[in-house]
RNA sequence: GGGCCUGUAGCUCAUUCGGUUAGAGCACUCGGUUGAUAACCGAGAGGUGAGUGGUUCGAUUCCACUCAGGCCCA
């Protein structure tokens, strides 16, 4: 008999390697075929929900990285909510309409190509589909649980008509009005233009210095700077910094005001020779100071502002807000009229009778003429400067002020309110709070309107005797109603007539509008479209990356202020971007963008997630496929561990109970009662991070390191029906169990893969693991903590014996201890027993003797072991060549031999996978 | 220019209220093993804690500024 053969190897068909690209497709195949999402929904039919909503990510072809992650990272948080015993309905969005889509379409096509508004509309209804498509395969294949079947797409009927419900409790609250705001205009396209759709070029504009006579002093002058003179017919006002210094500036003939700062580049420019500075005075102080307009009948006056910088200018900036937006915003504060006397072909209107008709590029040099005239120019030149144009004519854009419709912050303290809900909602990380209230604080009030036509129509209507804009309850409602059945298209088709009668002149023929809602009305609706109405309202979580604080969050926060009066998340997890290697942004210019797709084809999607998983997300995200190469060493580690434990529990039958363990097993399941714990803790807070490191350094540390290392004598040579190997056995299994399932949420395919070869079922199905209270072992605990120290200082002895040669292998060795602490030395006389096989050496002595090493708590000496060494389990023993039936062996392998207690033929028994 | 965030070993993360020599794992080098084997075990090396200044007996930690990067706004 070969006693090699007796030995009780791990047996296990689970493959060290793991194939996972392939690996994963099969898993997923599984899934599908047992409608795995559904069986998960009826096993949790009577728990307590769990309300995570989806933010909906853009329609627009592939999903990017920064897309996956937050895929990755909300597919952990639900897992966890379900083994957790939540039941959790995910309904995962899309967000269909907007401008990059009607962007994109155009593009590709042409804009010449579409003859009417619905036809260019269908074109961006088939690209919003077959991204939504290609997205759900990419979600899918991340390993991502929802509800695919049955998404909320912001282009669907029902969802277009939800998004009009919002507007009509919006309109029947008093929220809305129509006001002039200036917008980038091409005056060729005759068209607003979004701010995706500005080409940035060079470009030359008149450069000029003017000045406006101070009413109040006599020939003083505040002096301005533009390069746009043919706004100056819609200046109403000129901003100064009321922190900056501002200078009175005596010349010959004049007192100029001139930022102290500025001063000496201006003066140079002007050619200002002979001056004294008269006085100096702080911005603040020259505030609502009237001046006269340089050519038209009309005053203005002086206003303080932040945006007014030192870098360019004059400190002085001329204020048209019908032609700026900081005009604008500031027009807001101060509350000037807005004019914007510029018709849609870029033309003068009588507003301005002296220029009507003329272009307003044209028009600069007229006005520079009268400027010239009546004196009032300082200084002229050319500039050149990076000025947007348009995307599609290449044609200079201008800001030109236009009706739009509008949602005011203020009305019913709308402002106040949101900020006050703030407050009640949980904001993870807590910065995220801060962020979130000065955006609410700070923004202006929401511009609804876009003159776009991807996009859910303003149902308004325009009186076509009187040009009175029309918005009431009973004509968004009317839409509604052809909305829910035909969709928004029925809004579009000329064909299309709303019954109403203009209150201000009787008449009944109506425009209907052609503006579109801004797309964040759209996505920032779904709490009313799908919390509310297939979900249960408010919800428990939103999870969404930091740009949304702006966006998605705050326009939803805002919606259901206004529809709900509370709000519509009770707690919002924020994540950071993911950006390249070196914490650059990721853009196609750059060259540094990384496909998700990509990265799963080569190293599939579980290494991705826990690549993810352990990444501290509060904060922005570099990718590096460094990180991906050191997260599949990490993989590889904990799926090794796997395999230790399902090849070492093949024959397992039945667990012992907890008294009859050994001491290390016990000591064993107090250390994993630990992690489970600490690791639920980790889930619980979101910290996927530290659920990554606790069980990686589980993996590595306790298991590989310590505990599996010193189970192998037990495991392959005890006798296999021993209660020694059967205690083992059962911490291995309940290791296996515990482990497998709180690697769950973040590696679901390897997860299944492995439970497959351990019990029956899905392990989606599973709860995670409970702490048993009879594992929680204190007292052990601490006694192995020396244990584990004193095991450290003879591991660095036998490594000074293997340096010199004394011993190869730690079994060759005769380890010789002693201490000069008596309750260590008693501690160690307590286990002498056991200490073998913890520092798997042969033979282990509590003694004093020559030349001993001392460290830091023990003096140890290495020998090598006098004793043969047994052949079938290695260890050196007094006993071996004793016995006449078994020479080579030593007692406790002769007693399994005679016993027969070993694994007698190679059962070839394939174990069943899931 | 403003609001918010980040910077610790090549990589991913620790370091409780400020307090001994800033710790783990991976990667790296060397050694052991060949019964987890495209695996396993051990040892070693690796850090001016982005920089400067301040508070303090003492700062990676608290404060200010600077630099680098990110998001949002201007």
């Amino acid at each position: 008999m070969l006693y090699k053969d007796t030995v009780i190897l791990p047996r296990t068909a689970f493959p060290m390697r793991a194939n996972l690209v392939q690996k994963e497709a099969d898993i997923l195949k599984n899934w599908a075929d047992a409608d795995l999402y559904n069986l998960i929904q009826k096993n949790r039919a009577n728990a307590p929900e769990y309300i995570f909503h989806d933010g909906p990510p853009y329609a627009n072809e592939h999903a990017h990285l920064g897309t996956a992650f937050n895929r990755v990272l909300k597919d952990m948080v639900i897992r966890y909510k379900i083994m957790a015993g939540y039941k959790v309905h995910f309904i995962p969005g899309w967000d269909c309409h907007g401008m990059p889509i009607e962007h994109a379409v155009i593009k590709k096509k042409g804009a010449k190509s579409f003859s009417s508004k619905n036809q260019l509309r269908q074109e961006c209804k088939k690209y919003a589909e077959e991204s939504v498509d290609i997205q759900r395969q990419e979600f899918k294949r991340l390993g991502t649980f929802a509800d695919w079947d049955h998404p909320y797409i912001t282009m669907s009927k029902e969802y277009e008509a939800k998004v009009l419900e919002v507007f009509k409790i919006m309109v029947s609250k008093g929220y809305i009005y129509r006001a002039k705001r200036p917008v980038h205009w091409c005056m060729k396209c005759r068209t607003a233009l979004a701010e995706a759709e500005l080409d940035y070029k060079d470009f030359t504009s008149p450069s000029v210095y003017v000045k406006f006579k101070i009413l109040s002093m006599p020939e003083t002058y505040i002096l301005i700077w533009t390069t746009t003179p043919w706004t100056l017919p819609a200046n109403v006002a000129c901003a100064i910094n009321s922190g900056f210094k501002y200078a009175f500036v005596k010349t010959e003939k004049e007192t100029l005001i001139i930022a102290d700062s500025l001063l000496p580049t201006v003066v140079e420019k002007l050619k200002i020779k002979d001056y004294k500075i008269e006085k100096t005075v702080l911005g603040k102080e020259l505030g609502n100071i009237e001046y006269k307009h340089p050519f038209l009948d009309r005053t203005g006056k002086i206003i303080l502002s932040s945006f007014v910088t030192s870098e360019s200018g004059t400190g002085c900036v001329h204020i048209a807000p019908g032609h700026g937006y900081e005009d604008y915003l500031a027009s807001i504060t101060y509350n000037l009229p807005i004019l914007s006397p510029v018709d849609e072909k870029g033309c003068f209107t009588e507003e301005v009778p002296e220029l009507q008709g003329k272009n307003i590029f044209d028009a600069d040099k007229d006005i520079i003429e009268i400027l010239t005239n009546n004196g009032t120019l300082m200084y002229k030149e050319d500039f050149q400067h990076s000025y947007p144009h348009c995307w599609r004519c290449k044609t200079p854009l201008i800001f030109r002020a236009t009706p739009q419709w509008f949602l005011n912050m203020e009305h019913n303290n709308l402002r106040t309110r949101c900020v006050e809900e703030i407050e009640k909602v949980k904001w993870m990380p807590e910065w995220s709070k801060k962020r979130i209230t000065n955006n609410i604080m700070q923004r202006p009030d929401w511009c609804l309107s876009r003159q776009r036509s991807w996009g859910i129509p303003i149902p308004a209507l325009y009186c076509k005797a009187c040009g009175e804009a029309i918005l009431t309850t009973e004509i968004i409602e009317k839409a509604i109603q052809l909305v829910k059945v035909n969709g928004t298209d029925i809004w579009f088709d000329e064909n299309t007539k709303i019954d109403a009668v203009c209150p201000k002149c009787g008449n009944k023929e109506f425009k209907k509008e052609e503006d579109i809602f801004d797309v964040w009305i759209d996505s920032s609706s779904s709490y009313y479209a799908v919390v509310k109405e297939k979900l249960k309202f408010p919800a428990n979580l939103y999870c969404e990356a930091v740009d949304q604080h702006r966006c998605w969050f705050q326009h939803s926060l805002i919606l259901s202020m206004v529809t709900e009066e509370q709000s519509c998340f009770k707690s919002v997890l924020t994540h950071g971007l993911i950006l390249d290697k070196e914490g650059k942004k990721m853009s196609k210019s750059q060259g540094n963008v990384v496909q998700p797709m990509e990265v799963i084809k080569k190293y599939g999607a579980d290494i991705v997630r826990l690549y993810l998983s352990g990444l501290d997300y509060t904060c922005d995200i570099m990718f590096s496929t460094d990180g991906l190469e050191t997260a599949t060493t990490a993989y590889r580690k904990i799926r090794n561990t796997f395999k230790f434990l399902l090849g070492n529990l093949y024959d397992y039958k039945k667990a012992l109970s907890y008294e009859k363990l050994w001491e290390v097993d016990k000591l064993m399941l107090h250390k994993l009662a630990v992690l489970i714990e600490n690791v639920t803790k980790a889930y619980e807070e979101f910290e996927f991070y530290k659920v990554y490191h606790l069980i990686h350094n589980y993996c590595v540390m306790e298991l590989s390191q310590f505990y599996f290392d010193t189970l192998k004598d037990r495991l392959y040579t005890h006798g296999k029906s021993s209660i020694s190997r059967q205690s083992a056995q059962t911490v291995l299994s309940e290791t296996l169990s515990a482990l497998a399932r709180l690697v769950a949420p973040i590696l679901p395919f390897t997860s299944e893969e492995v439970w497959g070869y351990f019990n029956s079922g899905s392990i989606h199905l599973e709860k995670l693991p409970v702490v048993q209270e009879e594992w929680k072992n204190e007292k052990l605990a601490n006694e192995y903590a020396v244990i584990s120290e004193i095991r450290d200082e003879v591991l660095l002895a036998l490594e000074q014996a293997r340096a010199n040669k004394t011993i190869g292998s730690g079994l060759e060795a005769t380890v010789i201890i002693d201490s000069k602490d008596e309750k260590l030395l008693s501690l160690l006389r307590d286990k002498i027993a056991l200490l073998p096989s913890i520092f798997i050496v042969s033979e282990v002595i509590v003694d004093r003797v020559e030349n001993m090493v001392t460290f830091k708590k023990l003096d140890i000496k290495v020998n090598l072991c006098e004793y043969s060494k047994c052949e079938r389990c290695w260890i050196r023993e007094k006993e071996v060549g004793k016995n006449n039936e078994h020479p080579t062996l030593c007692v406790k392998c002769s007693k399994v031999i005679k016993e027969g207690d070993y694994e007698k033929e190679i059962e070839k028994k394939e174990p069943v996978e899931g």
